[in-house]
DNA sequence: TCCATTAATGTAATAACATAACATTGTTGC
DNA sequence: GCAACAATGTTATGTTATTACATTAATGGA
């Protein structure tokens, strides 16, 4: 299951990510993995930092935590957005071209450069409710 | 200026808040207030979790830090937004209809209940580009 | 007023999340 | 082989947030 040029630490942290049906945190992570030889959180966040820069992972903010991207090559979308649900922590991710547009065009009315935004919808999700 | 019916500690940091330009992490908070006899997180904690109930006070996911709420009476508001600059450190709040009217949505296809939604464009501004 | 209930506070200890610093090893291209 | 760079290993430390428990203050009847 090893995707593009993975080193061995990415391969086994996003593997890890891609077994969990919800977000993991970089301890969670590095407590499954020590029985791969992982010791310490350095290796785990050294690792999320390349998956997360190459879009093979994001990040929620509002979790403190992981997930491997739901999408083949999303890292080509500009805006992605999560839903979380608070009760199975289970995650959706989307994305909307008209939210994109609108947060685009709040952008360019200040000169301001976005870099990277951050989008997440806690709720309670249909099965839950 | 103190506002509506706070305790001692709620305006104190309130009013900490209230004095940065910039986002003020916990930690920089207590470390403000230790003057005026606050000792412990917790106790500025405390306080946030009250001020942000209120829609006084917004916590900014992206930096774990606070700020105090830029309008009057803005818990009004059903989603609000912030752009954060990287290099200055200033906040814009703001919100969108037609962004909320996409997520809203995006949550009633799925049957999905928002609690809390977190929209943060990080960037640079005009004056820092 | 007295008492019960709830809200707020104080304090210490600890948990959870993240990075700095530095030494070592592996990979790539010349 | 060797230089340059990327990745790893390891220890220590920094930063953010909560648990637990004792105390005090405010509120609202009987
Ligand atoms: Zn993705
Ligand atoms: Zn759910
Ligand atoms: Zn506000
Ligand atoms: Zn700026």
């Amino acid at each position: 299951m090893s995707e593009q040029n993975l080193t061995k630490n990415q391969d086994l942290v996003l593997n890890q990510l891609g077994k969990s049906k919800t977000p993991m945190s970089a301890y969670d992570l590095l407590d499954k993995l020590r029985e791969k030889g992982l010791k310490a959180p350095l290796q785990i966040y050294r690792a999320l930092d390349k998956l997360t820069e190459m879009g093979l992972a994001h990040r929620l903010e509002t979790l403190n935590a992981f997930v491997a991207c739901a999408h083949p090559n999303c890292h080509e979308n500009e805006l992605i957005a999560f839903g979380i649900c608070e009760n199975c922590n289970k995650v959706w991710e989307f994305s909307d071209d008209e939210v994109s547009k609108r947060l685009d065009l709040w952008a360019k009315e200040r000169d301001f450069t976005p870099v990277k935004t951050s989008l997440e919808i806690r709720g309670i999700c249909a099965k839950c409710a």
